[in-house]
DNA sequence: ACTACTGTATTAGTGTAGATAGTACAGTTG
DNA sequence: CAACTGTACTATCTACACTAATACAGTAGT
């Protein structure tokens, strides 16, 4: 279910993320399905199970899945609570615009530059 | 001519950078100017050389200054070559914002926060 | 209540990258 | 050659990220 590539420089803990959030985007997981324990799937991929645990914790404090405590791991409504994780991103977006302004970069270059990606995203 | 915080996080390079950066910014260091030498600057500020250093590499690679061997280091002129950096910032800014896809950040909101962030930057 | 599952917390070991310093090298100028 | 300049190499210290070992705690079926 999840591929480790474990010569990669990003952290295993990343890679479960990154598959996990794939596969619910892509509807592979429904919401409320339970995902595996993180018993077993540390056992599947041969890791600790706090590895996977950081994953979930990461996931759930984006607001992907939630978890009880006995019980396991689910897949949140697609609707679910990401404003959390909304203020931080726009709080990264601000940070790294408050820094152009010695580099002469214009409004007009960061416009073309979001127009630009967001139209790459219509095409997917 | 620098005042230095050791307790502070930032690191005593960057606080060096930034200082010396304002003052470029403000005029009070004006272009082909002479820094002050990586050694005289250290004792002054009871540090190492090195790390005066390191902050004039970085102030150097961004155009901002230049140094030559055996003479010093002086400001540039105002219109320097400042692209390598902007580059780099550019690229800093497409890293972030290509990860706001699955959190229902829109180009709207984007456009709105650099328009917001531009329109401060008037005020100074 | 026991058992077997689940998530959670605490702590420790390891690796790595950043920041700073020590020291030696090299260019410029008088 | 002396006294200044920047430069390069290396070591150390520290902080943090990643992972793991292990113990704790909640849930559900028997």
């Amino acid at each position: 279910m999840i591929a480790l590539n474990q010569t990669s420089r990003t952290p295993i803990y990343q890679q479960i993320r990154e598959q996990v959030l794939a596969q619910i985007a892509c509807g592979l997981l429904s919401p409320h399905q339970q995902l595996p324990g993180v018993r077993s799937m540390a056992i599947d991929l041969g890791i600790n199970p706090n590895t996977v645990m950081k994953a979930y914790v990461e996931l759930e404090r984006e607001g992907f899945i939630y978890s009880v405590a006995g019980k396991g791991s689910y897949v949140s409504e697609p609707n679910g609570d990401v404003s959390v994780i909304r203020q931080e991103k726009l709080a990264e977006v601000r940070e790294v615009l408050s820094k152009l302004r010695p580099y002469g970069i214009t409004k007009e270059e960061i416009m073309k530059l979001v127009e630009l990606m967001y139209r790459e995203e219509e095409t997917r």
